[in-house]
DNA sequence: TTAAAGGGTACTGATTTGGTCCGGATTGCC
DNA sequence: GGCAATCCGGACCAAATCAGTACCCTTTAA
């Protein structure tokens, strides 16, 4: 199965835990109480998304963290990106000259990198805001689904 | 990264070699041969495919290989499926019941189902076909691309 | 009957990942 | 001005995962 790694479904859950409370600023290890995670993966996590300008920090005493930007600002797309770096599904994208054995036979990096760009777009259709808003049972959205064919399911 | 595992790069890169030549069987080690991988593993991949019922397969000599469709009835999501599992970014969904550690403080299972239909719906609109077929360099693509803000590139 | 081919399972080495820890830099408070 | 709280940036280790290989069995055409 495509794998997400952990640390990005922290973030959300960190920065879900952000989204509430007053506007003041959030310790590593307050957050960690709250999501019920390890202290040191939290700073960890914080750490990654401040770096790529998701959050805004503060050191000293009485610092911490902020989102940087209103939760329907940040997409999911942004998360991953800070948390596991570029999205790419695999190898073989224009990133890496050479790196594939079999270049030779491959003449399809650039056609992984088109299902790159739309798996891209189905992440960056989906923000903070979305993640954070309860889910009711399997209701039809609205306006935000994406167009499914009936098979799906079964993938 | 969003990482999708070498084996099903390597599908991919067999199911295009089948492409070519007439309608006969390919057996794994022909295929071996023609993309270059070794050939216990295009073994396993054929394997793989032919369980999800994407290749048919004849056993006995002069056996071998063939695609169970055209390849424009294959997407990219069933070949991915058929690799790796069934397509979840996280263990956080409905089929892992109490897997979730933080499951009380976590109201966001449904909504990484979101994400994840959105990913697969992204990955069902790629054929074989269209992996196969080849790319011009940076093309913009005129219709199947999908809109992107202008900011993606970063990600 | 024989040989060619797929079917399934188990094993191993390497890579990746999650998680931890430490020393240093920065800033507010007493 | 000193102190304490907090972030910052690494390095590090154990565990899980994955790619690749090998083995033996079943099936089937010649």
């Amino acid at each position: 199965m495509i794998r997400l790694s952990k640390l990005t479904d922290y973030a959300v859950v960190v920065m879900t835990a952000m989204m509430q409370g007053d506007g003041g600023p959030h310790t590593a290890v307050s957050l960690a109480e709250r999501t019920g995670l390890p202290a040191p993966t939290v700073s960890k996590i914080l750490k990654l998304l401040a770096r790529d300008g998701l959050m805004a920090s503060h050191r000293g005493a009485a610092g911490g963290y902020r989102l940087a930007r209103a939760p329907d600002a940040i997409n999911v797309a942004q998360i991953i990106a800070a948390i596991d770096g570029p999205i790419a599904l695999t190898d073989c994208v224009e990133g890496a000259p050479g790196a594939c054995g079999v270049e030779s036979l491959c003449p399809r990096r650039g056609n992984w990198d088109r299902v790159n760009r739309a798996v891209r777009g189905a992440l960056e259709g989906v923000s903070l805001a979305d993640m954070a808003r309860p889910m009711f049972h399997d209701p039809v959205l609205p306006k935000t689904a994406p167009a499914l064919p009936a098979a799906a399911d079964a993938i």
